[in-house]
DNA sequence: ACAGCCATGTAACTTGTTACATGATTTT
DNA sequence: AAAATCATGTAACAAGTTACATGGCTGT
């Protein structure tokens, strides 16, 4: 979701080409190493764009080297572009993997649900400490993105932290009380429900 | 990747067919609401565990009704799950479909930054009243991945608003200077590059 | 000559979603 | 009888990754 709007919004900068496009998203996200994306997904999401109606091939420019086919945005690609920029993007909390991992080892009997949770503290601990050191080498002007992730990332990590406290408290305050079965509805058709 | 190794925790706790392990999945991690696993998922998941070799099917049990499919894990099924349960989750910070948006906005003209910054902090606020409202529905004892999911969601909306805020100061610290064209660099063989 | 960029793709695979298909069972 | 649950799947699609294929241009 989030390429195919970049590309969408790349190309209403100025027409280019699939290449062009490439470089052009890791010059502004950020770099090839923090997010490499495929040239096989470039092309085929300018693919998918067109036959929305979304881009339009321009033409093909010849140089001295390999044609070049450049795509330009349709009006259309710029309403949806728009729509994209000024509406809300919902943060998935609940799709979190760790978070899964442990509420499974706390109904799986043969794991230690605070080791699970100690291994996961250190974790982040490590990847704090890396990226305020990476953050020295950065400067505001030249990798405004790089800064405005580090920035993100430490208050994320920060925040998973403080949450890993949070969990094991609330855990000590349910003491080893095991979970509830999934309670077990009766079939068949449910009698009016009460509010 | 964590439907997978649900599938294989709440095998790890019994031999289950599909369907249960569909309702199990829901009951642990929180309900349908949040995180619906559809049908398909589950079979298609099954299937490849099975191929893998991490989980083995035990056999058909008929009662009155359809055949229950009955799976159990394998070996090396328990090896690869305590290997996940004792290994740390990397948060994704830079896929984030925001922050991709706020620097296409920051690099594409007819777009004003501080519009779209604004908008996704009203939807960060609604979402944060959203929650802390529910917050009050859960009770611990009985609901606890409800609970931690929320808790885990309030420390993330604070933190993203908090970024939010400080993105605008950056911003306001470059104060409109364009942010550069990608370097282009030479093209052919690089020199050797000095560090 | 070779390394490495410029430029385009195809094919296979993974994880997950959506829609469809089938049929038995159970309670109101 | 209708509604809803129990139980299993197939097919098509979307987003993304990995690997492969092709060929020209350019600087050391």
């Amino acid at each position: 979701m989030s390429v195919r709007y970049a590309i969408l919004g790349l190309l209403a900068q100025k027409p280019r080409h699939g290449y062009e496009l490439r470089s052009a998203f890791h010059a502004v996200v950020g770099g090839e190493e923090t997010w490499n994306v495929k040239p096989a997904q470039v092309y085929a999401t300018l693919s998918r764009l067109a036959e929305a109606g979304w881009v339009a091939e321009e033409g093909v420019e010849q140089g001295s080297g390999p044609e070049k086919r450049i795509y330009d945005i349709t009006p259309q690609g710029r309403q949806a572009l728009e729509q994209w920029f000024y509406s809300g993007v919902a943060p998935e909390h609940q799709r979190d993997e760790f978070f899964v991992k442990l509420m499974i080892a706390l109904v799986t009997g043969d794991v230690q649900p605070r080791r699970v949770i100690q291994t996961q503290r250190v974790f982040l601990y490590r990847e704090l400490h890396a990226v305020t050191v990476l953050r020295q080498s950065y400067n505001l002007r030249t990798q405004l993105a790089q800064v405005l992730m580090i920035d993100k990332a430490i208050m994320h990590l920060e925040a998973d932290l403080r949450w890993l406290d949070m969990v094991e408290g609330r855990l000590e305050e349910i003491q080893r009380q095991p979970l509830p079965e999934p309670d077990i509805r009766p079939r068949g058709r449910p009698r009016k429900v009460e509010v």
